[in-house]
DNA sequence: GCAAGGTC
């Protein structure tokens, strides 16, 4: 009798032969793949990991050419199934073989259902065996042994739900992203593909919502009315009831009446102990956002690195659902690595209590327990075990969250008091920590203590100033990464494992980019956007998920059959593939040009600014005729400004021109060329722009003299336009030094020729020791 | 070259 049996990976298929074999499997390599070996019952069992999927659909051959093929044929085409991780396909049939029982024992839930059923569908062809589920939601032995004791029939609508999503998921990624990366390269070269997908796809959709709303905003005036009182010698600040007063005439009625007051009184006073409990242990969604928040470590990073931990021995499983720990759990032999160094003092007060009691969350995935470290280690370790920047910190996080899990509640007292004046009321609160309780091992959220001073209820206060502050509303904060994962998880989009990879796909695509710690939507992100929300609005949110998962679930449920979820599925598509056609001009009119102009706009040396007649961008257009300042919205827009026919230009980007030019450009070495208004010298706002550099007073009147450089001379010139004139040398370069002419007090002038030495001197023709200086100079 | 889901 053999049995066969199948884990979703190789570390699960270790430990549970562990447990079954009671210690006594032995691990052989069948094609570069562990299988574990060992008799139980009077059976040989063989256990094998496999890798997650191992399977993956895709189109058949004839339809990966893009350009043949019409997108809209992949929605009536089916995807072929094909095993993508060979080496796990032969190990299958080689193990398989003449087995008397199969045993799925991959993770339980949807897709490890799928998985399961992939190693079935090879295992079948060499086998005609029974085949059981193996189903648990931990590694615990005590867990292991009752499922294998008590073997279930798999379950086929599970598996098919899962194949259903990954066929939907398929035939709507492939045929959309197909379709808008061809419609949008009629028009405009784009960088790569222009994807669209039911995770990726909402999850930009967030951010877009959020620019939206930025954009949208309207700033309101408000007023806030406070005031500083004294009382026992000390200050304290008190806030008018009407918080944020948005009628100026309201706000001003208040402030008159309290003007001039000398006096209020504290008409309530309220000391309350207040609670902050720990947190709930972490699942991978909650650890994503702490990494990110506290860290700095992006959601991606911050994955790998608990992989890399976990493999290591450092922590646990990272990809959970689970914020609560079993009943089981046996937190006393993981504290008793933490005796020494970093976390000794909690460790030690933990060990010395009776009970070790976590705040557990309420979200039991049934698959792995929450976060939590595994084993001690140095920080010389985890950077020897892990490669990669920041592994410490992470451990370092998930070791104090741990930690902090178990510890009592931080109580702060707050403190409140009410004051009265003139029959108008301020609020004034302040905290102060008590007892850090699980705070002290979590420095990540530091509340501030803000003191007030000991004063009583119906104290007189001396009213030392009474502000009426005008303010302004502003509009919602960018997304943070920490925030888009829990929109994510609130709406389903993606899974413990995934959520990252989606915020990772939209970053290469170009669609957003994450700024320090908050997220801007790009332009071409955005514009996708906008053209999907006003075609198809529901790819934009996250419905288009929920619309799928809620016929996936009735093929689970055993309400729908696969062929007809999958009918619907692909119906629903189409009918959101229409609209996209029908929409295709505009759509692909407005991306285009969104990418055009990025490109533009990248293109440092050619992009000028913002064009003053549209939406689009101006750039520097060069052509066998000639150059010129041009819109990318042409022919739309015609709007052009002409440019110098000779010299080098170089967009000044630090540089505005205060006459409303699109931009400044430097000509050459010589001169300044405002777009749209012409050469710098022969404007009246220049001297605004470019401060004169004055060599001295005018020998003339009572202006001074500068020097003006023009497109094919230089020469120094009088601030007041007297008429006055000097030349300078034409050739080398011409510096104005700090070094002043003892005659006349004229800033001297340097020349430096190429190949000749530089040269110092005044140029004031009027001046006396400048004379000298020249005679001198030619007697030499 | 398209998706999302597993895991190494």
């Amino acid at each position: 009798m053999t049995t066969v049996v199948f884990t979703e990976k190789n570390k699960a298929a270790a430990q549970i032969s562990t447990i079954l074999s009671g210690g006594s499997a032995k691990r052989s390599i069948v094609d570069g793949v562990s299988v574990y070996e060992f008799q139980r019952d009077g059976s040989l069992w063989k256990i094998m990991g496999l890798a997650g999927h191992i399977m993956g659909y895709d189109y058949p051959e004839e339809f990966s050419n893009w350009r043949d093929v019409d997108p809209a044929a992949l929605l009536d085409t089916d995807p072929v199934k094909k095993i993508n991780k060979a080496s796990f396909g032969s190990a299958i049939l080689k193990i398989s073989k003449g087995a008397d029982l199969l045993v799925l024992a991959c993770d339980f839930d949807r897709e490890g259902e799928n998985i399961g059923f992939e190693a079935k569908s090879i295992a079948e062809k060499v086998c005609n065996s029974t085949v059981k589920r193996a189903r648990f939601s931990s590694l615990s032995k005590s867990e292991i042994e009752k499922a294998f004791n008590e073997l279930v029939e798999p379950d086929e609508n599970m598996a098919m739900s899962a194949e259903a999503r990954q066929i939907l998921d398929l035939k709507m990624g492939a045929s959309f992203t197909r379709f808008v990366t061809l419609s949008v390269r009629e028009r405009a070269r784009t960088k790569g593909v222009l994807s669209i997908g039911p995770c990726q796809t909402p999850t930009c959709g967030f951010v877009y919502e959020r620019e939206l709303a930025i954009r949208k905003f309207d700033s309101r005036d408000f007023w806030k009315i406070e005031g500083v009182f004294t009382g026992k010698g000390a200050d304290i600040t008190g806030v008018h009831r009407g918080g944020h007063i948005y009628d100026k005439e309201k706000a001003d009625v208040i402030f008159k009446k309290l003007k001039g007051c000398k006096t209020a009184v504290i008409s309530k006073k309220t000391v309350k102990e207040m609670n902050t409990n720990p947190p709930f242990p972490l699942n991978t969604n909650e650890f994503l956002k702490r990494a990110s928040k506290f860290l700095d470590v992006s959601p991606d990073k911050a994955l790998e690195i608990a992989e890399q931990l976990y493999l290591s021995g450092f922590t646990s499983y990272p990809r959970t659902e689970t914020n609560m720990y079993a009943d089981d759990m046996d937190f006393a032999s993981i504290l008793k690595g933490f005796t020494k160094g970093d976390y000794q003092d909690f460790a030690l007060l933990l060990l010395s209590q009776k009970a070790i009691v976590p705040r557990n969350g309420k979200k039991d995935g049934h698959d792995h327990p929450p976060i939590h470290p595994i084993k001690a280690g140095s920080r010389m370790e985890i950077e020897r075990a892990v490669k990669m920047p920041r592994a410490w910190d992470v451990y370092d996080l998930i070791v104090r969250h741990f930690i902090a899990n178990l510890l009592p509640p931080a109580i702060f007292e707050k403190t409140r008091f009410e004051i009265t004046m003139e029959g108008e009321l301020f609020d004034s609160t302040g905290s102060i920590q008590k007892n850090a309780g699980w705070l002290a091992v979590y420095p990540f959220e530091k509340p501030q203590d803000k003191i007030l001073p000991e004063l009583d209820l119906n104290e007189i206060l001396a009213v030392k100033k009474i502000t009426n502050i005008k303010s302004q509303t502003t509009p919602p904060k960018r997304l943070t990464e920490a925030e888009l994962l829990t929109l994510m998880d609130k709406h389903g989009i993606g899974t413990k494992a995934t959520a990252p990879s989606h915020i990772e796909t939209n970053k290469k695509r170009g669609y957003f980019e994450v700024k320090g710690k908050t997220i801007a939507i790009l332009d071409t992100g955005f514009t996708l956007m906008d053209a999907l929300n006003s075609s198809v609005p529901i790819l934009v949110k996250p419905d288009i998920r929920s619309s799928i998962e809620s016929l996936i679930q009735d093929v689970e449920d055993g309400n729908k059959k696969f062929e007809l979820a999958l009918e619907e599925g692909t119906s629903l598509i189409k009918e959101m593939y229409s609209q996209l056609l029908s929409n295709r001009d505009l759509m692909v009119t407005r991306i285009a040009g969104t990418i055009t102009d990025e490109a533009v706009e990248a293109d440092k040396k050619n992009h000028v600014g913002k064009c003053s007649e549209c939406e689009r961008v101006l750039r520097i257009v060069s052509t066998d005729k000639g150059r010129f300042v041009g819109c990318t919205g042409y022919p739309q827009c015609k709007n052009t400004f002409p440019l110098p026919k000779t010299g080098a230009l170089a967009v000044q980007r630090s540089r505005t021109c205060k006459k409303g030019g699109a931009a400044v450009l430097k000509v050459g070495s010589k001169y300044f060329w405002a777009v749209g208004i012409g050469p710098c010298f022969s404007c009246d706002m220049e001297k605004e722009c470019y401060p004169p550099e004055i060599v001295g007073a005018c020998p003339a009147c009572d202006g001074q003299t500068f020097l003006i450089t023009t497109k094919d001379s230089r020469f120094l010139g009088c601030t007041k336009r007297c008429g006055h004139t000097q030349s300078v040398p034409k050739n080398g370069r011409l510096t104005i030094t700090d070094k002043v002419c003892e005659g006349c007090g004229w800033r001297l002038l340097r020349v430096k020729e190429q190949g000749k030495d530089a040269k110092e001197y005044c140029a004031n023709r009027k001046c006396e020791v400048a004379a000298q200086m020249r005679s001198s100079y030619r007697k030499k």
